[in-house]
DNA sequence: CTGGTAGATTGGCGGCTGTCGATGTATCGA
DNA sequence: TCGATACATCGACAGCCGCCAATCTACCAG
């Protein structure tokens, strides 16, 4: 309805979405725009933990592949990484899915 | 194409996701990864109805790429165009963007 | 200190994507 | 029939993306 809604919570229903909010938007639906990236989130999420030595396997990527993915979505505020020793413990970032299921009308 | 053969709701927070529906989830998303195509959604959700004429000024792209985006979001199924004498009406394709939430953790 | 392991970074390759000008196709008014 | 309009398609360009081998950094065991 108005530009104010654009502050809050940016919805694809409420037009005209501003630009700023559109770019957001596009960015953190990018990160969901691969196959592999939306195994590896399903991953983390049923795990609650998982350290990146144990996703290369599932999803069938070279190690370099499977941190580069990672990296995005924590980029994308969607995981994030705790490093315990050599290893680094992903988990999903309460909320933030919750925020871009808003975005699509919720 | 058979969008959810898939059984019912494949989520992202069921794992292991499947690679036919990580896939396909993936090319759903692709279509939201692109702030004009986002503003474009916004336009139509709010219109109800838009021909693409009508969609070039305030997107701020030429005819050709507004074409090629209001493709894109229809191949998706996102949206739908139905023609009418030398215009093409588009609208929302209702429940679509519900899946995709769904598939968010709804 | 040395060797081994987890993970990040770099560099390069092939393919995909957004963009627009030019052109093709369908429809309508005169 | 002719010209104008709405839209799709084509061709080409620049930039981005996913991928892996090689390398670098940090940590731990002995």
């Amino acid at each position: 309805m108005s530009i104010q809604d654009q502050g809050c919570c940016p919805s694809v229903l409420a037009a005209p979405l501003g630009a700023e909010a559109a770019d957001e938007l596009a960015a953190a639906f990018s990160a969901l725009a691969d196959p592999v990236r939306l195994r590896l989130l399903s991953l983390v999420a049923e795990a609650g933990e998982v350290c990146s030595c144990d996703l290369q396997e599932p999803l069938g990527k070279s190690q370099p592949t499977v941190s580069h993915h990672t990296k995005i979505l924590a980029e994308a505020g969607l995981i994030t990484g705790e490093k315990r020793g050599r290893w680094v413990w992903w988990s999903v970032v309460p909320g933030r899915l919750d925020q871009l299921r808003a975005a699509l009308g919720g």
